[in-house]
DNA sequence: ATGTATGCAAACCATTTGCAATGAC
DNA sequence: GTCATTGCAAATGGTTTGCATACAT
């Protein structure tokens, strides 16, 4: 895709995520696609996680067309400059999110909606946490369990016609 | 793959795991079949996580042939029993675990390797934690980093020679 | 005797790869 | 102009499925 030469320099953007992905494109020798960014923006658009299909979707959504090769490619690139962190959950396709603050998700085994919690408290205990022989870089803390939605469904009706996620 | 009629019945050994299967098959109208009981005796011997190649490697090596399809179909059922757990680290395989006691998992993002480690202080913190609009009923923290045996190779060797986990 | 479980091969599907055409620098 | 990036289509690899045969009940 060509760039709209009447459009100022969206690379240089005064986002802080933005500018962060060209910063790590410039400091590897990597170019600045009109294709790159489109995808970032879609990304930043999106609150909590998302699936590479979700994604694309939502940019032909837009009237952009990205190939799923250039999605995977990106997706890659984020990860590699810890932009983006990819989730597999228990019986799941894989799913990714922003890095942002930590925080906890809550996976729900019915419908399998997946919701953020901060918890300073937890924060605080792995930051003191050390471990014997290991240097911890990150973590990532999944709960499963049941949401209150599928909670109060299931007590109306017993057999989980509403179940999305397990077959 | 017959029985041996000589051999008492394994089905009902006083091992509490054998006994949980062959109650879970009981209680759902599944057949006890020899292919059942030795991938589980073979899981039981395995000490931390495993892939499903490993598994089926070993159970070959032992001189026992299973199809990959019914190491398939019986991981699933331990699983349905809740005994067995997946899991997905990133950017690896999906490996298989025995339920037990519930531990942290330390994976190193150089070499791979798994470790568990017991905290009871987080499983105190774990168990008293309440989430909104959420009931938990199991929760898996992975934290990533990087080993000490991986952490010596690298002070010697700067460009990960070793590395068998990132391409 | 009945119908579930196994093994095989084919199907599936998310992800990766090879390569010619495009476009960033 | 050069070479990285894109898009496409084909390949890959772990997992699932369909079906005939074997076997647990």
């Amino acid at each position: 895709m060509k760039i709209d030469p009447n459009i100022e320099d969206f690379t240089s953007s005064n986002n802080p995520v933005v500018r962060k992905f060209s910063e790590y494109l410039d400091a590897h020798g990597l170019r600045r696609t009109t294709e790159r960014y489109a995808i970032l923006n879609h990304i930043m658009s999106i609150n909590g996680h998302f699936t590479i299909e979700e994604l694309q979707k939502m940019i032909d959504g837009d009237g952009f067309r990205v190939s799923r090769s250039t999605v995977y490619n990106t997706v890659e690139l984020l990860m590699e400059a810890k932009m983006l962190r990819r989730h597999v959950f228990e019986g799941m396709q894989a799913q990714y999110e922003r890095i942002t603050l930590p925080h906890t998700h809550l996976i729900c085994t019915v419908c399998g909606k997946v919701k953020e919690v901060r918890d300073p408290n937890f924060a605080a205990f792995m930051n003191a946490r050390r471990f014997n022989a290991f240097t911890a870089d990150h973590y990532s803390l999944y709960v499963y369990g049941m949401c209150s939605t599928c909670a109060r469904k299931s007590k109306r009706n017993k057999d989980d016609k509403n179940n999305k996620y397990k077959k």
